[in-house]
DNA sequence: CTAAAATGTTTGCAGTGTCAACATTATTAA
DNA sequence: TTAATAATGTTGACACTGCAAACATTTTAG
């Protein structure tokens, strides 16, 4: 006895794309795997996302919203404590979503002007890194506060690529001359300190 | 009058799939459509490439070669301004080869280790980037030697993350707050200068 | 109450990755 | 040199894909 109409069908859609997306990466989601999912016929999605890339965006706004939540700690009084776990916690989410996070950051959604929703999200999510700061550093001037969040961002964002592709850093080379536990394996077995010590060289400079 | 027998089609579909992954992305490339520009049955290319994401590794060891060519500087005794070019080179390879980029630093492939000549040419381009700041440094221990080249590293990387987005750093509140040209934006009209900057920083910690 | 908008279905096209069976050529061992 | 084997290419097929057009049902607005 299931009516005509779904219901809520979007919704529905965009969260079995955001589990399919993670588990098995973007590349491996269908849209007519999503509809059958949802009890629904091949191009009933079609309806509510225009093509596969808007499906793409939605996951990624997801996405975003959920490192918002993992990043931005409330509070105008951040200690370096704080701050330093709110930016432990970018890493991992980077590490631990690691498909969606690809999502996000690579080229599968050409371009965010095309998807206001991304947008507002994407820049919500760097805002919260923003007002971390600038609650924990008490700067002035926006303009070196920016300039700084922007440095901050980059080295997370880099620090999760490089953490993911551990096998680059990781060559014979380095196993030999450095023992067996690689740099960046030791880094990444104490990644606050790693964080504390080159943050800090960053926000001081 | 052609042969059976193509000659050398393996360096062919590597190269074409080259262009169609940097021009189009990678998610357009299709077997089928590489077999086509070689003049080949559809099926061929599988004697060479087991699967489709063994044609992304051989593109991804293609671009992990042009990215060491653009980043090695070959001299035992680089300047600050050397190293500062090379920074740049990095970043503006990532930027110009974007699509290229995502799939050596992505997941599209999934695990480097099945792809030994992958791990090769990477590890090869990280050294060359260790090999820089150690001619530049001339630090004496390795471990420290290798950490701050993962900073390093992490920073270019996030930088190509960044600058490739603009659109989430260059969001209404900041380019309201700091004027007609938003933060991001100044940094990358001077690279060089914002590299020297950030990068000795990081260098001298 | 009726017209229009929203949402869902069916059908169909052109394209996809990959496999199995077979054909041709190049290479190697006897 | 010749015969067996490996390398490389082709054909055909299967199940799957994104997406468009035409049509059906339901909800909503005037």
């Amino acid at each position: 006895m299931k009516s005509y109409h779904h219901g809520n069908l979007k919704e529905e859609l965009t969260k079995y794309a955001c589990t399919i997306c993670e588990r098995d990466g973007y590349t491996k989601l269908s849209i007519r795997s999503l509809a059958k999912e949802s009890n629904v016929s091949q191009t009933a999605p079609y309806r509510h996302f225009k093509t596969k890339e808007e499906v793409y965006a939605a996951v990624a706004v997801e996405g975003f919203n959920k490192l918002y939540k993992n990043v931005f700690v409330e509070s105008d009084k951040l200690t370096l404590k704080d701050f330093i776990q709110s930016s432990k916690n970018y890493i991992d989410f980077g590490l631990q979503n690691a498909n969606t996070y690809d999502l996000m950051f690579g080229t599968a959604v050409g371009d965010f002007s095309e998807h206001p929703e991304l947008v507002d999200t994407a820049n919500k999510t760097f805002e919260s890194l923003v007002l971390n700061l600038s609650s924990f550093l008490k700067e002035k001037d926006e303009d070196i506060l920016a300039g700084k969040s922007i440095t901050v961002w980059a080295l997370l964002h880099g620090m999760v690529g490089i953490l993911r592709k551990q096998s680059i850093t990781d060559g014979d080379v380095y196993a030999k001359e450095f023992g067996p536990m690689s740099t960046t394996r030791r880094i990444s077995s104490d990644l606050p300190a790693y964080l504390e010590r080159v943050l800090t060289g960053i926000i001081e400079s």
